[in-house]
DNA sequence: AGCTCATGTGAAGAGCGCTAACATGGCGCC
DNA sequence: GGCGCCATGTTAGCGCTCTTCACATGAGCT
């Protein structure tokens, strides 16, 4: 026998779902997460939240503009979670510094969907003008930490803050691309991907004169 | 009226194709060039290659397999790139590294097919071991060429070689997958890749003790 | 109470990945 | 030189996806 529910969680709706728009979001990152941001199927994240496959147009053009909203929350979250590292450069700016980059591969880490969405799913970053918005904001934080970093130097010194924050942001990314995600079959290491962040990081601003001590 | 060659360039055949494995590869290498990983299509470079859509299950498992081949011969050319713009350290390791540093983002901008295959396409590493040596042999170019730079270093301040061909590889592919491909809709920037490359491949060997006149 | 329109459904077309059964003919073997 | 094997091609077809269209439903405003 079987009782009514034959999907788990399934509390019973009418026609109209009432939410449907958040869960397809919240299917699509289930499947992103776990598959790929290929795995991911307009069709099943319909089926997952109960709906038929036609139902999900009613909230997005396309497959693609569902992609580039997952992307688009998930530079919300990133920027959120970089300003929260950074704490406006609290206790002092390099220590705030290394907590933003921890915090850059924990994002990349622990929020696949959104990471994958981002920048490993191929949209284009005017795919909309929030998304664009949200990226931009993004950087904005890593250039104003950047700059807070910056103006530590003597004024001779001072390399253009927006080269340094592109800098940042390619190693982070590099980083993380390549060795930070629990995607099995990439390289294994002998250190993680923190640390050799980390590292990376710590010769990067020795280079720029901003060794320890020697602000 | 029409000549009687509806498809350019397309010698008459006969049942047999004779070339049709490398004729598959081309033909993906120019979808996945133009219209990146996920644009590429089976039967679509069935259709390039004028065979029919089952001939291609004839020469590779599935697609993937496709796929997975045509990052091995990325590597392979990849790994060829690398070693000729290194020559072995000359004239001194500095230049050379600096070679290899524009040949990273020359092949990452000239080669978008191979580049996609192998960094974009999410192929895991270990689709097949001819993949995965590829891949190794091109990681061990890096790494000997950090070891050469990191012999010009008074020995008490040698970081690991294999740390810093790590750092290496992570910047240079930041910056490839950020900034360094003509695929329009990243972020324009007010200097090229391969300027932001060098800038910060300077100021990490500056950061290493390996600045200019230092060794 | 009645209308309207946002939001759902079902059916359908086109394209793709992949498989199975069948066709062709190049090449090695006698 | 003729024969047969089997690598390599073809056609047919299943199941899936994306997307669109005409139609159904009912929540909320007047």
């Amino acid at each position: 026998m079987s009782w009514k529910r034959d999907k788990p969680e399934q509390p019973p709706r009418g026609y109209h779902h009432g939410n449907l728009k958040e869960e397809l979001v919240r299917a699509a990152m289930g499947l992103i997460g776990e598959k790929g941001p290929n795995g991911f199927t307009f069709a099943e994240a319909a089926r997952l939240a109960g709906v038929s496959p036609a139902a999900p147009y009613r909230h997005f053009r396309d497959r693609d503009e569902l992609l580039a909203d997952v992307a688009t929350r998930g530079f919300i979250v990133f920027e959120a979670a970089l300003a929260q590292a950074w704490d406006q450069g609290r206790p002092d700016p390099e220590t705030a510094f290394h907590r933003l980059g921890r915090a850059y591969l924990a994002f990349a880490h622990d929020e696949p969907a959104y990471y994958s969405a981002m920048f490993e799913a191929g949209v284009p970053l005017d795919a909309s003008p929030e998304l664009r918005a949200a990226a931009d904001r993004a950087f904005q934080g890593l250039r104003n930490a950047s700059e807070a970093l910056i103006a530590l130097l003597p004024q001779g010194k001072r390399p253009p803050a927006l080269m340094m924050a592109l800098h940042v942001w390619s190693m982070s990314h590099g980083v993380a691309a390549l060795f930070g995600r629990a995607d099995g079959g990439r390289r294994p290491l002998p250190m993680s991907a923190a640390e050799l962040l980390e590292a990376g990081m710590l010769i990067y601003l020795q280079g720029l004169g901003l060794g320890r001590g020697a602000a």
